[in-house]
RNA sequence: GCCCGGGUAGCUCAGUCUGGAUAGAGCACUUCCCUCCUAAGGAAGGGGUCGCAGGUUCGAAUCCUGCCUCGGGCGCCA
């Protein structure tokens, strides 16, 4: 379409016997406001040239552009501007097809036969799930989509952080004062009861600080594969593991690939080692073996303790080579807290020095601290906002709004206060850019009105209960004109495709929320000013309400946010 | 000190990449609208030195420079 206006404007230059601008590409914007049409030129560079003014220049320029072809309704000047107004009927009919034979996969782009691997959440096997990893799971599996939309083929990798000093501190707790329970003794949710004693520790340590060294020693005899401390761990690891699982499926992101870093956390040294010989690496004179990142502003970093062991970095190496070997992907992405980002700069420099992977092939996906209104969340002073606690208790909020408007079967009340909850959380931690910080107030931010899921999805809800009461469908009819509300929710579903490949672009996720948003705001308004099943445009109406339905939730569906019939 | 992000309405955020037409939402506040497709909705209203100061440009919330301020990072931790 944009081809079009600027063939257009060209041939209209060209007559005027000006020099077409090279960028005149980037000169045509979209305006804000639709009532000053789709596309518009702003005059106002050429009047030095022409030593006219913009208005003037303007409508000269319009009288040579003659009759717009058929996919424009007319050209325009508004002041300096030349406004096109696209033919929203042609537009409508065009997009209406489109949308009914694509269904799901409207927006969606044709496969590129091109692998993503996405690594997330990567939690810690000592506590349970909070808020920061809804964030990132949220995101993770929001981004897996979007890239699914854009043609890529997904894989969604799972790096569990189970082994470590911050483990062995749940286990000691465990082994002084679990007396032996288990979770079904205490009827806990798994993970929350190995949680309990990562907190039980932290409060004995300020009475006894020699359980700190108690837990490094713990740790050394876990290396030493003590079969005792080992199957300990292994019980432990066991019971985090199945609750995290319980919370993924609740949360409903699916993991395609478990890593684990008690496999892999001495591994790498031998790529170290191969990058030392290279000349990549250097050894410092206390052993260590460090890269020098000064020219990238990075400084130096070492890689391999002067004791011959592995750290982070070395065994995130070593991670990323088996997942190259394993997928070979296109393009290998990582979710974590920006706190990471320093880390990550060093890590993708190191790969592509060695020559692991391209650069260009790996990405950061960073996103800003959750905070609560007083502050940060911390683990040890207790002020974390538990994952599992925070989804039962907006359920508990939405059971109540749902009671207080009908008399529900119980399996029915737990299904949709299930999916409107999850869809008021996602769409909440979505919203927001990415890489902004946000802050989390749980009375006032999980509400169920204005900018949020559950209105989305309300407006869903109203769109399926026109079609289910549309009864007959009459043949579409045109009118003379398009009511604005029609012409506008026409033009927002036009938008879609464009949202989906800017999202996958800028690994945002908030366009496609704010998105989602602005379509159901487009809608209500559509729904309040145009009667649809009392019209003589009844035809044209119900296959609009039944279009945006449809976007609506392809939409919803890339934020991980299911659509419900009945609200 | 250096590096990376923020600073837009009372609050939470869009808009900044790719400069244009009166800077937009939601919440909160003041009014309306359920005889009519679900009021978790719609309509109207008040509320802004777009952190500050320069610069570039016909035009700057948007680009450049400096400064102020908040958060994060700069471990042989993860």
């Amino acid at each position: 379409m944009k081809q079009i206006v600027i063939e257009i404007i060209e041939n209209a230059l060209k007559e005027l016997d000006v020099s077409v601008p090279e960028n005149l590409s980037t000169l045509i914007e979209t305006p804000k406001d639709y009532t000053n049409g789709d596309f518009a030129f702003a005059c106002f560079s050429l009047a030095k040239e022409l030593k006219k003014s913009p208005q003037q220049i303007a409508t000269d320029l319009r009288e040579l552009m003659h009759n717009p072809p058929e996919e424009f309704e007319e050209i325009q000047t508004s002041g300096p501007y030349i406004n096109f107004y696209l033919n929203r009927k042609l537009l409508a009919q065009n997009l209406i097809q489109e949308i009914k034979d694509k269904g799901n996969d409207f927006g969606s782009a044709e496969a590129l036969n091109k692998k993503l691997v996405i690594e997330f959440p990567s939690p810690n096997t000592n506590k349970p799930l909070h808020l920061g990893h809804l964030r990132n799971m949220a995101i993770g599996e929001s981004i897996s989509r979007i890239a699914q939309a854009n043609g890529y083929e997904v894989v969604r990798a799972n790096l569990n952080n189970d082994r470590g000093v911050h483990i062995c501190k749940s286990m000691l707790a465990y082994q002084r004062w679990g007396e032996g329970k288990t979770p079904i003794d205490a009827e806990e949710k798994s993970d929350h009861f190995v949680g309990d004693f990562y907190v039980k520790f932290a409060e004995e340590l300020k009475k006894d600080s020699k359980l700190e060294e108690e837990s490094q020693e713990m740790l050394k005899k876990w290396e030493a594969g003590d079969s005792e401390i080992i199957a300990l761990w292994k019980k432990m690891n066991a019971w985090a593991l199945d609750g995290f699982k319980q919370t993924y499926k609740k949360f409903g992101i699916t993991i395609d690939k478990e890593y684990f870093e008690s496999q892999i956390y001495k591994e790498g040294k031998d790529i170290i080692l191969g990058g030392l010989e290279k000349g990549i690496f250097q050894k410092r004179e206390d052993g260590a073996i460090v890269i020098n990142l000064e020219d990238e502003k990075l400084g130096e970093k070492v890689l391999l303790r002067s004791d011959g062991t592995s750290i982070y970095i070395t065994q995130d190496i070593y991670l990323a080579k088996v997942k190259f070997d394993d997928f070979n992907p296109d393009e290998s992405v990582y979710v974590t807290g920006n706190e990471q980002e320093y880390h990550f700069k060093v890590l993708f420099s190191v790969l592509d020095k060695l020559g692991l992977t391209d650069k260009e092939k790996l990405k950061h996906l960073a996103y800003g601290m959750v905070n609560l209104p007083n502050g940060r969340m911390k683990s040890r002073e207790g002020t974390v906002v538990d994952a599992d606690d925070l989804i039962s208790e907006i359920q508990s909020l939405v059971k109540k709004e749902l009671e207080a408007r009908d008399t529900l079967e119980e399996k029915e009340l737990e299904n949709r206060s299930l999916k409107i909850s999850l869809s008021a959380l996602k769409y909440f931690l979505l919203k927001v850019d990415v890489k902004r910080d946000m802050v989390f107030n749980p009375e006032e931010s999980i509400s169920f009105e204005g900018d949020t899921g559950p209105y989305c999805q309300y407006s869903y809800a109203r769109a399926s209960s026109i079609m289910r009461k549309a009864g007959e469908k009459p043949e579409v009819i045109y009118p003379e004109e398009l009511e604005d509300k029609e012409a506008e929710l026409i033009l927002k579903i036009n938008e879609f495709k464009k949202v989906v490949a800017d999202a996958y672009r800028t690994m945002n996720p908030a366009l496609v929320a704010n998105y989602a948003y602005k379509l159901s705001q487009v809608f209500n308004e559509f729904y309040h000013s145009c009667s649809v099943i009392d019209s003589i445009y009844k035809g044209l109406r119900l296959e609009l309400t039944d279009s945006f339905r449809q976007v609506l939730k392809n939409a919803l569906n890339l934020l991980g946010i299911q659509v419900i019939e009945v609200m």
